[in-house]
DNA sequence: CTGAAAGCGCTTACAG
DNA sequence: CTGAAAGCGCTTACAG
């Protein structure tokens, strides 16, 4: 692309019409640094007049920061794990980063030439900090944006977890909960429809269900998987209840899995909640949408993207960035799916 | 923020250790211009050596271009009409921008304070062109990214159409062509679940429903309104069979509300689509994951974030910046929610 | 509080 | 093909 020159004021003219140096014109634009009341008037009223807009490379060039965050998010609809939370996670980044007066700059990579431009883009200075809610498995970011002193926090434990920042929900807390919840309603045959074994979360949310069942000296091996959506949790709901048709309760590793296993259910003449419980994970807007609503465990997605933003800003500037992480708990969202009715 | 100085190697540092000039090695990175292939791979293996990344702000402050394309969307699950077909439209529009390597930048604003910073961001020179997937209804943005020549191309068309460049889907056409196939499934009590009617998409469905209907002969009266969703679709489709429980298909312009409409018919006890056929709009995952499958209008959505990204490209760098404007054609996809099995 | 001046790290005619 | 040089538009000690 090429560019085009247009109209565009400069802080030269802008401070030659206000009669004052581009240094106290810049000062105005600045904010923080004393400049007489008359100088501020006059500049600003001249910046209004030439419809004058700093130009950024130039600014961040000179001070050496871009007063911007970058997120690197996954694609939307991909079927990563945070997808269906990703609106959440994003409005608490967001609310957090303007707090600050920050920019948010987001990141949807699509292939790996896209992760190879991304790097160069991050790296090379458009960003003061990033915060990666993907590509948790591409290992050549964290060691490049640290030489340059870019700070960068992960949503979600990564998988070499030892080095880097990052801000994580329960996950073995909330698999635990989701359980107990069942427990506590009297269901006795419990099945786990569990996530991925690949996914650290999924393995997390299975290892809280079996704890919970341990404890409560209940069988714990009622376990399927599939692959996080609806059709996944139909398919190992089918599965499950081939293996054992008296079960009363399900804990699916996602909404869309259990309204998945849901329809099977249904389907095959069970009542829910009455005959089986059926309970959710992420609390997403599908957990309100199935009939009946779903329960599920809700993710406190917006405190965790509040977190690593300010675990970013934080982190920015400071000499030593050794990495720093956080663990939130996840709480109970009860709804009709897991409380028969009597 | 502020600024952490580490060790980056800066572009004379290493033209000083490949033993060039400045000008020489940076002709290298910008790869067009005419270098010797010793100067070429001298300063290549200095670059890694030194893990060398340009510094972006310089480069953008000198070139006067950023090589990168700001795109405006929705917040995920805001209920935008976008929102359903938000992921296959990045597509297409990365993969246009990919190809021209350029950098494909998101910003998805949340209050105005966000639409104001976002405004002096982009107008600072951090993008060379501006896709608007959102935020059609701020009018200051269109005539300040002008007044610097930044182009700018809307996703569908804006409430002010004439002084804009857009692409567009034929909505209007769209929802003939899903009148039109049910009227051809011999369906004649068809009805339709409109979208808000400040949206000119819904708008233009519906007059695509009542063109085909009059065309047929049919009475174009059954028409209810919903806000896009699962709950508007149930709402509406609720309220259409307390006024005629005759209707043998029903249209929705949105699948959300297609599955909402469904669910309303099986829980009242009609089959889909023996009894009424439904036929939703966007073909979104929702259509493949209702029973049984929905029919949906498929929108050429990756089409339309391709041909935006190659309009915002041929426009940026050229003087006469005249609007260009695109409407593409809808297809049907056709499913068994309108296919009477015999 | 204010200005002159140096400098941020690149690109790009211009001349050779 | 290559280099010296000017310049992109800001910020920020430094001195006053």
């Amino acid at each position: 692309m090429e560019a085009v020159s247009r109209t565009a004021a400069t802080l030269d003219q802008v401070a030659r019409a206000a009669g004052v140096s581009r240094a106290t014109a810049s000062r105005v634009f600045s904010g923080n640094l004393r400049v007489s009341e008359e100088a501020r008037r006059a500049v600003e009223s001249a910046a209004t007049r030439l419809g004058y807009v700093a130009n950024s490379a130039a600014r961040s060039l000179a001070a050496g920061r871009s007063e911007s965050v970058g997120v690197v998010v996954p694609e939307p609809g991909s079927g990563h794990f945070l997808d269906p939370l990703l609106s959440r996670l994003l409005r608490g980044i967001g609310e957090e980063l303007s707090a600050s007066g920050l920019q948010m700059v987001l990141f949807s990579p699509q292939s790996p030439a896209d992760v190879q431009r991304l790097e160069q883009y991050l790296v090379g200075g458009h960003v003061d900090a990033v915060l990666m809610l993907a590509l948790h498995e591409s290992d050549t970011l964290p060691a490049r944006l640290h030489a340059r002193g870019i700070p960068m926090v992960f949503g979600g434990r990564p998988p070499q977890s030892q080095e880097v920042s990052f801000v994580d929900v329960d996950n073995h807390a909330g698999g635990r909960a989701a359980t107990e919840h069942l427990i506590k309603q009297g269901r006795r045959r419990i099945a786990h429809i569990a996530g991925p074994d690949h996914s650290a979360a999924a393995r997390a949310r299975l290892a809280g269900f079996r704890e919970a069942m341990w404890s409560a000296g209940l069988r714990s091996d009622f376990v399927d998987y599939g692959d996080l959506d609806r059709d996944g949790g139909e398919l190992a709901m089918g599965r499950l209840l081939a293996t054992a048709d008296d079960i009363d309760a399900v804990f699916a590793a996602s909404d869309a899995m259990a309204a998945g296993a849901m329809w099977a259910l249904q389907v095959l003449g069970r009542r829910v909640p009455d005959d089986v419980a059926v309970i959710g994970f992420d609390d997403s807007p599908i957990a309100s949408a199935t009939r009946p609503p779903l329960s599920s465990v809700r993710q406190p997605v917006e405190d965790m993207g509040r977190e690593m933003a300010k675990l970013a800003v934080s982190l920015s500037g400071v000499r030593d960035q050794s990495p720093r992480q956080m663990v939130l708990s996840p709480e109970l969202s009860v709804r009709e799916s897991t409380v028969a009715s009597r």
